[in-house]
DNA sequence: AAGACGAAAGTGGTTGA
DNA sequence: TCAACAACTTTCGTCTT
């Protein structure tokens, strides 16, 4: 790699590819980077499975390595089995006889059995690509994915499975997950992503949350202000507006005891208007998952608190 | 014609007896 | 377990641009 390529790869890492703002923040939860200004992702699944050490010379390499993937809470086993190959060769490269071939491939044979022989794992197997393909659904980066993986396999150990359907318990990690992270996605996204109603995803929300003892912070508008203006296409002197918005909002006590979406939405709405980048009612309705008529009304609340006049 | 407005009735969740 | 309740949704007619 020449000394400029390097230097860009530094580049990009330090500055906003969007606006060129160096204004960059860390989420470790999320293992995401992105800029203050605009709020773009800039770097997502920061969590390297790489090599962790630097190589002088080929032989220091060679002393380093350890060997095999990653491990990974996302598949069954966490990636550490090993598998007898199929391809008819020994570990050298070497064919293997033909009067051995019958019995590697009986080996073969019980040791994929037993590798997904009791109910655990073979829950596990059906579960983790369900998390895989929604999580890939909702936009999760892989670190995010592994820890809905981390919380289902503690479900799954305390034996919340039975008498439910695994998909169930996967969308109510996922959702839960999404939560503890402030990641902003509504019930109803994950709902429709995954193959369970929104009442079978409530019910087992909550009682895996109740049986693995975790607390959530009740969700604040300022969550999904990132998520609804990057879907709309807001710039960041929107997100700005809508967060001061937000902060007066909160001050005059206007936002408890209402979904939080939708005062988000709604100071959205009339952020987008202040700043001259007009959104629809039904556009922001749209993006938040709630009604026009809610964003009405939470805007005319604040409207009115806030003294603000959009025209 | 599109967007905003508001009334009215319906829905699902929470609370408290 | 049930009723009362607030927040929110659905639907629809009307007004404004």
């Amino acid at each position: 790699m020449s000394i400029d390529e390097e230097e860009q790869i530094i580049e990009n890492t330090t500055k906003c590819r969007e606006c060129g703002s160096r204004n960059l923040t860390t989420d470790e939860t999320r293992g995401e980077i992105s800029c203050e200004d605009c709020g773009l992702v800039i770097e997502e699944n920061k969590i390297d499975p790489g090599a962790e050490w630097r190589v002088f010379s080929p032989q220091q390499g060679d002393a380093l390595a350890r060997t095999g993937a990653p491990s990974s809470h996302l598949i069954h086993d966490k990636g550490l089995s090993t598998d007898i190959d199929w391809q008819n060769k020994d570990f050298s490269g070497r064919a293997i006889s033909s009067k051995n071939r019958l019995q590697y491939h009986r080996m073969r044979k019980w040791q994929k059995r037993a590798r997904t022989a009791n109910t655990y794992d073979r829950n596990l197997s059906t579960a983790l690509p369900e998390i895989a393909r929604i999580g890939s659904k909702l936009g999760m980066t892989k670190g995010v994915q592994q820890e809905v993986a981390a919380v289902y396999r503690k479900a799954l150990e305390k034996g919340l499975t039975r008498g439910r359907s695994i998909d169930a318990l996967v969308a109510a990690s996922l959702y839960l997950v999404c939560n503890m992270n402030k990641l902003g996605r509504t019930l109803d996204e994950v709902a429709n992503s995954s193959r369970v109603g929104r009442k079978e995803l409530t019910r087992s929300y909550k009682i895996i949350k109740k049986e693995l003892g975790i607390r959530i912070k009740v969700n604040h508008p300022n969550d999904f202000v990132q998520g609804f203006c990057s879907k709309l296409g807001l710039p960041p002197e929107t997100i700005r507006k809508t967060n001061e918005i937000l902060e007066e909002a909160e001050r005059k006590e206007l936002i408890d005891g209402k979904s939080p979406t939708g005062v988000a939405a709604a100071a959205i709405y009339i952020a987008s208007h202040l700043t001259d980048r007009v959104r629809t009612q039904r556009e922001v309705a749209d993006v938040s998952s709630v009604t026009e008529v809610t964003i009405r009304n939470r805007y005319k609340e604040l409207a009115k608190a806030l003294s603000l006049e959009i025209n």
